[in-house]
DNA sequence: TTTAGATCCGAACGGCGTTCGTGTCAAGTA
DNA sequence: TACTTGACACGAACGCCGTTCGGATCTAAA
């Protein structure tokens, strides 16, 4: 008793569709748009991560989203921490990434992290992933491999470039992580950036309310702490990182 | 109808421990040891993290090792983001914190790094809790308030000691994440140690078997990036941060 | 002795990742 | 054309999870 799949082309001769006999009820409401992939359920895995966060991807919330039950996906995916590195990869295939001129190294180095953070932040709190992962997708590894290339066509030598790519990985990592995590609990309804003030307004309230004899310099930077700037912040690590490498190539 | 409780001291006159009537039983078999206080429930459930890891920190599993069921621990502690927060600062207790000599800050600032790194890897996965969290236990602020004397006395100024205490947190996390999450995947009968050799050893063969054509540079480093010297990689993002802070120095 | 509030906790709700066993169906074989 | 095979689909269930509810119990103030 086959039940009609329109989007697919039919085995044998296109068979008349029949109408349902009294008494039987087609098996199923409707059958799935499109036949299940890997590629379909990561995609779908990456809406549903745009729309609300890592949290929300769910085996149960991705399977729903394709039209059928969680049990479907361990055909092409063998659990929830795979579909993970796998959204992950894909994301990372949106870096754009540099062709090495060698006489501006450290500038594209630096362009290059910042492309990271744009990707990573636009697809909410991914960065999770990657914290703590050897990449191991073909794209992840091609920004490895850029970054390796414009550290070695720049003098760096091989055991600190292989350090550094660690490091500043951790550190892209990190500061992905820190400047979604609060955007992640901003309630689904809310203006994203109302919450926000609110937020921290009340953490430089707090701060400035700690008693000033066991936190004598920390009351004294109040302001400077609570000062939100996320892109100086960022440039500013960046900055330590890329000359510390620089301090390492060898002809000097 | 009171259950005798042993443990405490009856609230009237000793009541003679009558035998159970027939058709009736205890209510429960045996009552809670302690009172259940923040502490005990801190207490306990870093003792599952330093047991099992921090995904085996559940409210169930907690109670259950209180003797007493998940809802009982709601009382004391607003939910499991709280406790895990609770923890955090518990754990940040045993960071042993320096009296500043300006003339040694940025040693000093690496051995309280190091320091920062000893206990939190001494918890297993416990800086998962830090990453992306705005410290405000006390504890994490003396860690704070110590980070930031100690910049401060060796001249940093306040906007730069201001986004440096925050790589350096980013820093910490990171490697701390880094260093026990592969941990954490070790099977809980296996060796570790075992476990890990093998587990870099398919890495490095991964990395080996790469296209040398996609991945030119990558495939001549295998030997640099696969070598998991902690310590080193640990010491070298270390060193490139607190350079970098002290080139802000002003008096020069 | 009464009462009010804190504390405790069994039961339940809705959701999770994953597995099992069965059902379906296209492609290969006879 | 009929049968077999193997990949895929998926309903149902298992054993977890965090949290809430409402009543029982206990403590200390009135």
């Amino acid at each position: 008793m086959a039940t009609a799949r329109p989007d697919r082309p039919a085995a044998g001769p296109p068979a008349r569709e029949l109408p349902t006999p009294p008494g039987r009820r087609p098996r199923r409401a409707a059958p799935p748009r499109r036949p299940l992939t890997r590629e379909a359920i990561v995609e779908t895995a990456i809406r549903v991560l745009d729309a609300e966060g890592l949290e929300a991807v769910t085996m149960r919330r991705v399977a729903q989203e394709l039209g059928t039950g969680p049990a479907s996906l361990y055909a092409h995916v063998s659990g929830k921490e795979e579909l993970r590195e796998l959204m992950l990869d894909r994301v990372a295939a949106e870096i754009g990434l540099p062709e090495p001129d060698p006489a501006r190294w450290q500038e594209q180095l630096k362009e290059l992290a910042r492309e990271v953070r744009r990707v990573y932040t636009s697809h909410r709190d991914i960065a999770m992933v990657s914290m703590g992962l050897i990449p191991t997708g073909p794209h992840l590894l091609d920004v490895a491999e850029a970054q390796l290339a414009l550290m070695r066509a720049g003098g760096v030598p091989k055991r600190i470039a292989g350090m550094a790519v660690d490091t500043l990985g951790m550190f892209l990592d990190a500061d992905a992580i820190e400047g979604t995590v609060y955007y992640a609990k901003a309630p689904a309804g809310e203006d994203p950036h109302a919450f926000f003030e609110e937020y921290f307004g009340q953490f430089k309230e707090y701060f400035s309310a700690l008693p000033k004899d066991r936190y004598p310099v920390l009351t004294e930077m109040v302001e400077e702490l609570t000062d939100a700037d996320d892109d100086g912040r960022f440039e500013f690590g960046l900055d330590l990182i890329v000359r510390g490498i620089a301090s390492y190539v060898e002809d000097e």
